[in-house]
DNA sequence: GCACAATTTGAACCATGGTTCAAACTTCCG
DNA sequence: CGGAAGTTTGAACCATGGTTCAAATTGTGC
């Protein structure tokens, strides 16, 4: 098993090599889509026996989890820096918009394999899932500061932010890189349609 | 093997048990998930033994293409239903948004599983996809409709149409019958955020 | 009742794919 | 070098769960 070394060169090798992990099983879930994704493609993305995978991560959910929490990670990112700036609240929901379905389909045409939460037990599940709502919250926040300024019209937060999140994920679904238009412009188109339909 | 038989008498007793089977299987997918679905799941829904599946259908995955038919063949009724009419585009395209969402969450709540093409291999995947397609193919011709008819703005009407189909899909990953509004109730709020999104 | 077809059973079979592990290999000081 | 710690290997192991099938049961026409 790894960390049983103190020094801090190997913690620092270790932590790289996990890090490669994840980016290939990011990659190859994305590509496949959870069921289709073996370790032994994730191995063979990387070069490496399927054995090793086992030296850095527990098992498939551990890896799993940790993609997905990366994914999280990135979207967190994002909802912090929209809450920073002191833009409308429409704009700012065009911004998180936007942000979301970039970030969801920048790279490697995808599955939702990274927001399948259904697929970890319990330990994880939690875990990944309370970011989740926690990121979701932003939503709810952006949709409820606009309808008491009087920009959005009066819906109920959990329910429009719900609509809206699905509409976003669904990208994942359908966009193609190869489709004619990039991320960033589906992203605009879906903000243009779903700003709007909030608008008071 | 089944269908051995001329006589009329038990070919129409071998669709009952098929569509007996066929309801079953929706509950346990919709409940359970797809992946969380076995056989012997579906079985134990009806009281029969696993085997007995295989008398009716060759595998698990005719099955699920079934069943896949089965919601498209709903929602295609719904497309005729809202063709049918002489509504504007924005009623009509609220009526379509507001039975999609309920056809998938009436009942039983759900996963994915009757809408996810990827789990079918290719002699039935490329059948329910068409009909799917066809089914999405309704929800453009009521865009381009609007928008010729000035009710609706420019907009691509793929674009359009995935994210409006994103936002309803995605409605059974959230909604829970015991979460105090109806499918209906929803499917409402989705049809208002969504309709507005697209008017002129 | 009897024979024959239709249906049902459930234990056994088997493919897939996650997981283990002892051996081999590398790295890095002393 | 030498050897200990760290890393990698890949064949073998094994659990899960879809699938088969011969036998048992039920239904039907004569």
């Amino acid at each position: 098993m790894v960390q049983t070394s103190a020094d801090p060169r190997v913690q620092q090798k270790v932590l790289e090599k996990k890090r490669e992990i994840l980016d290939a099983a990011s990659r190859v879930f994305r590509r496949r889509g959870l069921q289709s994704t073996g370790m032994r493609d994730i191995a063979a993305e990387l070069g490496m026996a399927v054995g090793n995978l086992y030296y850095y991560f527990k098992d498939k959910e551990e890896l799993l989890a940790f993609v997905q929490e990366g994914t999280l990670e990135g979207l967190l990112d994002l909802a912090v820096q929209v809450r920073k700036n002191r833009l409308p609240a429409d704009a700012r929901l065009a911004l998180l918009i936007e942000g979301h379905v970039v970030l969801l389909n920048e790279g490697i045409p995808g599955s939702l394999a990274h927001l399948e939460v259904e697929a970890l037990r319990e330990p994880w599940r939690r875990k990944v899932q309370d970011q989740r709502d926690a990121y979701e919250r932003t939503f709810r926040e952006i949709l409820e500061e606009g309808m008491a300024a009087g920009v959005f019209r009066q819906t109920d937060p959990k329910v429009t932010a719900m609509a809206i999140l699905g509409a976003l994920n669904w990208t994942v679904k359908w966009f193609r890189p190869d489709g004619g238009k990039t991320a960033l412009e589906i992203g605009r188109e879906c903000a243009e349609l779903l700003v709007r339909g909030v608008m008071a």
